[in-house]
DNA sequence: ACAAAAGTGTTCTTCTTACACCCATGC
DNA sequence: GCATGGGTGTAAGAAGAACACTTTTGT
């Protein structure tokens, strides 16, 4: 819905900064998109948002959710709106992915793509649905159906780079509740990295990096034994990464 | 002399498409640009290469070779055309860094840059300077000149990105000859990562890793005792990161 | 009591680190 | 023979892998 205009109402003349009447919003860089690789994470199955797109030339084909970059905003300004114009939901976890811009991956014009990526986390997976408006869909990268233009190459590469990611920098809490306990951090890394990992030493190397810090609380209302519930912190992180500590699973 | 027509020769309605008659290449994007940061390696020391720009606005600022992509050609054959003419030398190893793309990081127009990284191999360093067109030159990361528009914000970055990679991908031996010594692949590692590391366990860790063949050749013309020289095995490497194997130093 | 998950301990192996040492060669 | 770098050995300690075990809590 966002992203889909410039190939068919218009002609090859669009300038940078020329404000067009009728359909594109005013101050597009014309041959520049946003998409976002929005990831969450539902019953321990990595999931990544997808848009259902209408177009003429291809039937009903899902698509990353992205659009067009303002003349006057920065790049991840950009990608910020339009994620939380997709999502409704502000201030997740985004970082650039990576430019894509293949002479042919866009029909009938010349557009370059800017991928980010992002992690929704678990309090905000349902509204994510809830919100945006129609039409969208927490696929698991598993399983993933049919893409529009080159989005699956994208999206295949952004997989791959979550996976490295997820090991060399502590990004993974991004996907988990606020409050956590170490299984579910455990379940994140062996959902993402498609494994299985060793309870008692997961939960050792963890504790041992000191990032964690305890919430003095347990789970409620769980069958069983409740576990300690633990907060990234992010400040503690900053310090040690800044004396030469680096994350690593 | 390559990127910066734009913000004085044109007033601001460049088409993505329109051929424009005096100072700008045909069919280049004209949003886009790309630049590169081209690392070499000089006596144990990591360089940078940076080219002199005569600017009204600017008086002869240093900035990274860099230039239009063109409408009919991938962002990544732009950057090795441009790495080309920038240094003579074809088939270096290039890497996409990063996109650019502050409101104001160019004046005067909306400009978005894809930064690239290059490693200039042992054999081709000199020819680099000497191939290429005057007002080029190998500056030492650590002892940078002031440059312009945000390229110190993006070679900062690239510096980092460079260090970080460098540990977790086999690229270092593109800075270095074909046939190198164990010792010249250590003291690469101590000039990027700015630090002293110990020779028996360098030595181990790498031929542990089964990375490096043998060439059954020794140094020549040393005043001392002569080495035996190895070269990296991309095949091999391959084959092993298929497998689940992760290079790490 | 039992299921289900929380959480701890122990052993064996491997890797890392630090440092001592011998080897080959040109001058 | 001595300086210079090439190359190997080794022992202590840290980290990782595998798995047995105890604890807590809701039903």
């Amino acid at each position: 819905m966002r992203i889909d205009h410039l190939s068919k109402q218009q002609p090859a003349h669009p300038g940078i900064i020329h404000v067009e009447p009728l359909f594109l919003p005013e101050n597009v860089i014309k041959a520049l998109t946003i998409d976002n690789l929005i990831f969450g994470l539902d019953n321990d199955e990595l999931k990544v948002l997808l848009v259902k797109r209408h177009e003429p030339g291809h039937d009903n084909l899902w698509a990353l959710p992205g659009g067009w970059i303002r003349y006057d905003e920065n790049l991840r300004d950009a990608a910020a709106r339009l994620l939380e114009e997709w999502t409704g939901v502000k201030n997740l976890y985004l970082e650039q992915l990576k430019a894509f811009g293949r002479i042919d991956r866009f029909p009938n014009e010349r557009v370059v793509t800017i991928a980010y990526y992002a992690l929704v986390s678990a309090e905000n997976y349902q509204d994510v649905i809830a919100l945006s408006a129609g039409d969208v869909h927490w696929a698991s990268v598993n399983n993933l159906p049919e893409l529009i233009y080159d989005h699956a190459e994208i999206l295949s590469y952004g997989i791959k780079f979550l996976r490295h990611q997820v090991c060399h920098q502590p990004i993974g809490f991004n996907l988990l509740p606020e409050k956590f306990t170490l299984l579910q951090l455990q379940a994140l890394y062996e959902a993402i990295l498609n494994t299985t990992l060793d309870k008692p030493n997961f939960r050792r190397k963890i504790m041992k990096m000191d990032l964690l810090t305890p919430c003095n609380e347990k789970q409620q209302g769980v069958p069983h034994r409740a576990a300690n519930l633990y907060r990234f912190d992010p400040e503690v992180y900053k310090q040690l990464s800044e004396s030469g500590f680096s994350f690593e699973i």
